[in-house]
DNA sequence: TCTGGGGTCCTAGGACCC
DNA sequence: TCTGGGGTCCTAGGACCC
């Protein structure tokens, strides 16, 4: 099944780009059938009341992710539903995940069934990127038992591109220079962060495909999409992405949420919802070391509208009582409008996510005697290293003094 | 047909400070 | 007394992704 562009790609004077993309297909359903063989071949779909995953067996008779239960099953009489296993899907996506780091340490992980992989300067150890793609998804499916699609690139964008384009289970290099030739017929959805909006927009004016696209002055895209929208779809149609391959990123929310039906729901109920989804969140941090500042409260209400209400606080915490204190404020501002319109849905996050030890430590100095500063900083690096002295602005931040005030003195 | 749950990023306006 | 311009932070909403 494997496909590589041209059929040029093992001759050694064409270059191939460094950027794999690997992306386990229909995740969720495919380890349903793997781990129950009389699913195999069978439409599949994972979900509860709409539908998480399906089989490429599904997605044959128009079966699609968010589907709602009801739909799939007219379109796929013959449709087996399966309830989802996260912690199947957990094992699973830490299994692959293991294969790509003994690959290369340079793994950028996108989601629990995607991934960046960095395979430059492997060529001497592991061969071409595409040869290395083909021992990724061979292991993949004799380790784990999972089919999974690669696609190689000069770019991150590209090689995700391409990675789509030889689903399922297969595999697709676009060599360097061709990139072009690839990308623009391809249609505008193909590109990240055109979605049903920004989609309708560009119909509307008779653009559908990346190469119609890419023909506009930037300017145009711009008025049409945004700034910093026109400016991405621009770089992108041109075939320019200079991302690299990221490791250790660091999440900047945590949330949780929960849909709660329609009809009357007493405070009491509302309050129990609240309370739940506040501890999810704020045992999610702890467990994760981490704190935050700013606590949004989302509702949807009967006719599908949402509003979110926020608030930010001085200090980080993932103190579970200081968050609930927070949603509780927010959510009776807002018990007119649930009253009025009816809530269907109540969603927590926490953002402005930060390292647990930023609020560890409490500075005893006074910025008009800048001479006890020396204390202070012996202190924060005797607690957490000197790589931990910027961090100290936010601290000063805090107890309400600007910081340029204590910039200076602490980056000596 | 009747819509889940987890995220990221961008925009715009207002408050506030210098 | 009336006034400019720049920067940061916060809030709310929206588009998009898996």
């Amino acid at each position: 099944m494997a496909r590589v562009v041209g059929g040029r790609c093992e001759h050694a004077f064409v270059t191939e780009g460094s950027f794999l993309h690997a992306d386990l297909d229909s995740f969720y359903a495919s380890v349903a059938q793997r781990d129950d063989p009389a699913l195999r071949g069978r439409p599949v779909a994972v979900g509860g009341g709409i539908v998480l995953a399906a089989s490429y067996e599904a997605k044959a008779c128009g079966v699609r992710t968010a589907m709602s239960g009801r739909v799939a099953r007219r379109l796929c009489p013959g449709l087996i539903e399966v309830p989802p296993a996260f912690t199947a899907y957990v094992e699973a996506s830490r299994a692959v995940f293991e294969v790509f780091r003994d690959i290369t340490p340079v793994v950028e992980g996108i989601s629990i069934d995607e991934a960046f992989l960095d395979v430059g300067g492997l060529a001497r150890l592991s061969g071409a990127p595409s040869r290395i793609g083909a021992t990724l998804r061979r292991r993949v499916k004799a380790e784990v038992g999972l089919p999974i699609s690669v696609g190689i690139a000069s770019s991150k964008f590209l090689a995700k591109v391409a990675s789509a384009a030889s689903k399922p289970d297969g595999l697709l290099s676009v060599p360097v220079g061709e990139e072009l030739s690839f990308l623009h017929p391809l249609p505008i959805e193909a590109l990240w962060g055109v979605g049903k909006v920004t989609s309708a927009r560009l119909h509307d004016r008779g653009i559908a495909t990346i190469g119609a696209l890419a023909a506009l002055e930037r300017d145009t895209l711009v008025s049409i999409v945004g700034r910093a929208g026109g400016q991405h779809l621009h770089a992108l149609s041109h075939g320019l992405d200079p991302r690299r391959v990221e490791t250790g990123h660091r999440r900047r929310s945590v949330g949780a949420q929960r849909a709660i039906g329609r009809g009357r729901h007493t405070g009491e109920e509302l309050d129990a919802t609240l309370i739940s989804l506040v501890d999810k969140v704020t045992r999610r941090m702890r467990s994760g070391d981490a704190i935050g500042r700013t606590f949004v409260l989302r509702l949807r209400f009967d006719d599908m509208t949402r509003v979110t209400r926020s608030c930010t606080i001085r200090r980080g915490t993932a103190g579970t009582d200081a968050w609930l204190a927070a949603g509780r404020a927010l959510l009776g501002d807002a018990m007119p409008m649930i009253v009025d319109r009816g809530v269907t849905l109540i969603g927590i996050s926490i953002t402005g996510l930060d390292g647990a030890d930023t609020e560890q430590l409490e500075l005893p100095f006074d910025p008009r005697e800048p001479s006890r500063l020396d204390g202070a900083l012996d202190a924060v690096r005797e607690k957490f290293g000197s790589s931990a002295i910027t961090r100290g602005v936010l601290v000063g931040r805090a107890e309400g003094f600007s910081a340029p005030q204590l910039d200076a003195p602490l980056r000596r």
